[in-house]
This record gives C-alpha cells, structure tokens and sequence, in this order.
DNA sequence: CTAACGTTTGTCCAATCGGTCAAAAATTTG
DNA sequence: CAAATTTTTGACCGATTGGACAAACGTTAG
C-alpha cells in the first residue's frame, strides 16, 4: 500500500547529510529569505562542496520544501495543546508563556515562517488555508465556549490568537530592534522573562489601574 | 554652509522621476526584500528601462537607503505624538488606532521595515540603536509617569511599547495569514474594525471577566 | 581480490545579476 | 534657429546564480 508521500529509504549517511543540510539551511535561509540565498552558502555553512549538497537535495526549493513542512508541526504544537481540560485563564497562560519559550529557543524557526508570510506565502499558501484554518476555527470554539461559560471576558477569538502570535513571534523575529532599543543593560538575557511578565498582566488585566 | 547631507538640486522630470522609482522599489522590496529583488524588477515596475533607472540612482542600495530614510520619520510619526497632555489612557487607545490604521493603509512600509528588521537590519542598526532607543527611552518615561501617578497599571513600558507594534503591525506584516485563517467571510475589509475593537479591549482590559 | 554501489568533486553551462558606456534622442537655453 | 544640456536606450561586461554531468573516490558484498 502507497500513500504516495512516504520517505523514500535512505542510507544512515544519507539521513546524517540531510540534516546536516537542513540545519546548514535553517541558518542561511532565516537570514536571508528564500531568494537572498544560495546553494553556496548552505552548502559552506554544512561543510560539503555544492554538487554534494545536490546530490542529497536536486533543487533549492526542495530543502525549503522539506524545512517548511517539518516546521510547521512544531510550529503550531502549542496551538494543539490548548484543549478544555483545566482552567481556561491557566491554560491560556501557559500557552502564552510557551510560544514565548519557542520564541526563545527557536528565533531561526520563526524568521523563516516570517520571511515565508512576509513574501505572500507563495510556498505555504495551502497549508495556511487550510490545516492552520482548520485548526483555529477549532481553538476559536473552544475559546467561545469559555466566553460564554463566563471563565473569561468575551471578545474575537481569532484576533484573540492572533495577538498572542503577534506578541511573542515579535521578540524572535524583531529581535535585533527589542535589544537595540533596550540596550545592553535591559536587553541581556532576562528580556524574556521581562517579556513573560509584562504579557501575562497584559493579556490578563490589561492597562486599566486597580479600582 | 554645507551640512554635507543637503539634497542635490534636481529638475522637475528628476523629481518625478524618481518618486516613480521609488514608488516602484517599494512595491518590490517590500514583497521579495533586498537581495531578493532585482534592478530590472523595480525598472519594470516604474515603466522605464534599466540604465534609465540606474541614471536617477546610480546603485541598487541607494533606492534602499533612500526609502528607508523616508520611511523611518513618517513610521515613528504616531510615537513621537505620544505625550503628556491628556487622560493617559486615551492617549494610549489613540496610538493603538493609529499604529493599526498604518498598518491598514500603508503595510508595504511596514513589510519593508519589517524584512530589514528580520535580516538583521544591517542597514539600519545605527538608527535603532540612536534615534529609536532615544525616542522610545523618553516615551517609555513618559508611561512611567502615568503608572506613577496611578492613571494606569503599573508594568513595564518597553515592552508595552513592543506590543502594540506587534499587534498592530501584525495586521500588515502577517496580512496573508490573518485572511487565510479568517477566510473569506471574516477577512474582508471589516477585519480591520474587529482588530481594532479586539486590541482596545485587550490593552484597556484584558482577559479576565468582569466581576 | 573484484564488482557493485554509494558518495564526492572538478568542471562546465546557460541564465541572471548589478552596473558601465557611448551614442542617440529629447529638452532646455541662448 | 543652434548650441548646450539632460534624458533615454541598446549593447555590453564581469560576477554570480542554480544546476548538470562524468569522472574519481570510498565502501561494502561476494
């Protein structure tokens, strides 16, 4: 039985070479966007001559294809998670706080979703319309019925994710402007603890002063 | 006397000439960002031929370099008329609105400011560090005044500041995505008028429901 | 050993890149 | 008008691009 897109079988040096080149490409690409790259570059930054890299991967395209769609899955991860077990304020926190860490941990990740977006989409169109629709309309009910059980204020759930999107992918892929702008005391490494506190007072109480 | 950096005196076909170009740059950079975009692309888009562009601007990063000088005076427009008088809270809901109106009328600036930012602003770094970190210090003392005074939640300014850019600048930036997942209903022009009630709930509120 | 197979490299190619240049065309100036 | 100046263009250049290809190299199985 063929589904059509089963990995073909590969070599242990194969699978080795290939993630040397996706990581090499993760690199190079988060940097420069699709089109602001070469083969050259992540071909030097793996190690190996060009034709090498070739030989493992035909096109250009074909690696950005393959970083994408592995992307993606980590990418939304947290989204998953959020489910209707457990308080609805706990559980929007804690998703909150860990597209924050992911923010952290994995910058190189989210600019190349952002130089992705940013240039139209022209690769992930698909996806965006369709698994990623499928998957907030589903989060957006569940948060719905939150509003309407009363456990939190009502308001537009997707902008609600979209904000939260917004505010934590900002501090990987604006990450050279938040520590321009905070210089170098306030812009080390506790920014995103700062981060993490000020968001969490943000999306809970927003700005209004405690009557 | 001699600044040094006074404009050439230009003919009136030069300066419509190149506000063409630049028109025309704007559009291409902003959609394939720098080395992404070529020469023969924006002339294309300006209706003229290659060398005839390259007579207005004698080097492809010149176009950049002047795009992004204009840029920067009329994206920082909103901030810099952030001040102390009037009720603070006001004052904040009214630079939420017009950050999200830029993005709604002008997102080809902001997606060129955004792929500089996201590439490491290498051309730019000395204005972030300067002229921004300067601008955004003195607001954020200014905010720190209004927290003093009790007039809204005590948190922190800075990152306030970083989220009403990414929430707003998200609508631009992220345009693409935010109508695939809206779709075609949610998506249209009103989208901008949902954002615009959702944020001033969130910044002025938050979550929490109303006891 | 040798044959088969997987891996690596040097060389090459057509297309495209940013940019030059001289000459033609259009416009302004006297 | 004619001369001077500005604008536009076609042809061209060296460098870089994504990719092809055959030959060389390494490894493994018989």
């Amino acid at each position: 039985m063929s589904t059509g897109t089963e990995a073909p079988r590969r070599t242990r040096i194969q699978q080795e070479k290939r993630e040397l080149i996706l990581e090499a490409a993760l690199e190079v690409f988060s940097t420069n966007g699709f089109r602001g790259s070469t083969i050259d570059q992540i071909a030097e930054a793996a190690g190996m001559s060009k034709p090498n890299l070739l030989y493992y991967f035909r096109r250009k395209e074909d690696i950005h294809e393959t970083l994408m769609q592995r992307l993606l899955d980590t990418w939304l991860a947290p989204l998953r998670e959020l489910d209707d077990i457990g308080d609805p304020l706990t559980e929007l926190r804690s998703y909150i706080r860990r597209k924050l860490e992911m923010a952290r941990d994995f910058p190189r990740e989210s600019r190349l979703f952002a130089n992705e977006i940013l240039q139209g989409a022209p690769r992930i169109m698909p996806l965006l319309a369709g698994e990623l629709k499928t998957l907030v309309d589903e989060k957006a009910a569940v948060i719905r019925g939150w509003m309407r059980a009363g456990k939190i204020a009502r308001t537009d759930p997707w902008h609600l994710i979209f904000s939260i999107w917004a505010t934590t992918q900002h501090y990987a892929d604006f990450d050279v402007q938040v520590r321009a702008v905070l210089g170098p005391n306030r812009g080390g490494d506790g920014r995103f603890e700062d981060a993490a506190r000020f968001l969490e007072q943000l999306f809970l109480d927003g700005l209004k002063p405690k009557g």
